[in-house]
DNA sequence: CAGTCATGTAATTACATGATTACATATGGG
DNA sequence: CCCATATGTAATCATGTAATTACATGACTG
């Protein structure tokens, strides 16, 4: 499993409200079980396990069974390292704000001269 | 449209390494058109415009349209929106790090006597 | 104004996602 | 042991995603 890979998960598995909120959920109370963070939510115990999978698959979510209990613990740390790695480059990238196309447009034409040179072929 | 759906939006655009290479050459080379965009990739043009529409539908690539070309450029504003409202929440929550499920588990039961009291109901 | 270059639209296809209901297992208490 | 509780698995279904090829539009250029 490469890092891209680990980001495209992270990524998907943040791309959904509900599991955002299952996130919030656990940050407030670390150690709930499954049965008891559903009643949270509108839809199915199912729907929230699978959606448990995506976020233990991204590492966000960790877990451990109780008895008969699974208790689930939010993991900060792929969130860090998104931070660290990726949105920090992007979002240090333009010092000042991009407030719209006009800012962008001369950004790019004083960039542009020197950057316009790729390699050529046929677009499909 | 309300502030999830924007995040739900971006995180879902982010959610696929061929889009993060986008981001990455329009770093690097704003401006740049759609076909010679897409000779950066394996996959063909019409899938870079599939995946720009995207990148637009989440603001985080706006385009000009110069002649016949249609000039195209980052927009980090999304970026650092989700940085600065959603992820250092997280980041921030646990100050020391997270290695393992031990430390999220002693973490959870010192919080856990007072937050485990909730909306009882029964779980499908 | 004919041709070519850059982009856009339509139709199609394979597969992934998010949700459901019904059933199965496993644990703890009386 | 019996039973309620907590979680897990299987099968199914509608919709969305990511890619393709073929065709259409629209703007420079000789």
């Amino acid at each position: 499993m490469t890092a891209e890979d680990d980001m495209t998960s992270i990524f998907h598995a943040l791309a959904h409200e509900t599991r955002r909120r299952i996130m919030d959920v656990l940050k407030l109370r670390p150690g709930i079980g499954v049965g008891e963070l559903s009643l949270e939510f509108e839809v199915t115990r199912i729907a929230v396990m699978n959606h448990l999978a995506v976020l233990e698959g991204a590492g966000l979510v960790v877990s451990q069974k109780e008895g008969r209990t699974r208790r689930l613990y939010l993991n900060t740390a792929p969130i860090q390292m998104i931070n660290d790695r990726w949105l920090d480059d992007f979002a240090g990238h333009w010092a000042r704000k991009l407030t719209g196309i006009k800012y962008a447009a001369e950004a790019a034409h004083a960039q542009n001269t020197q950057a316009g040179k790729s390699k050529k072929g046929k677009v499909r």
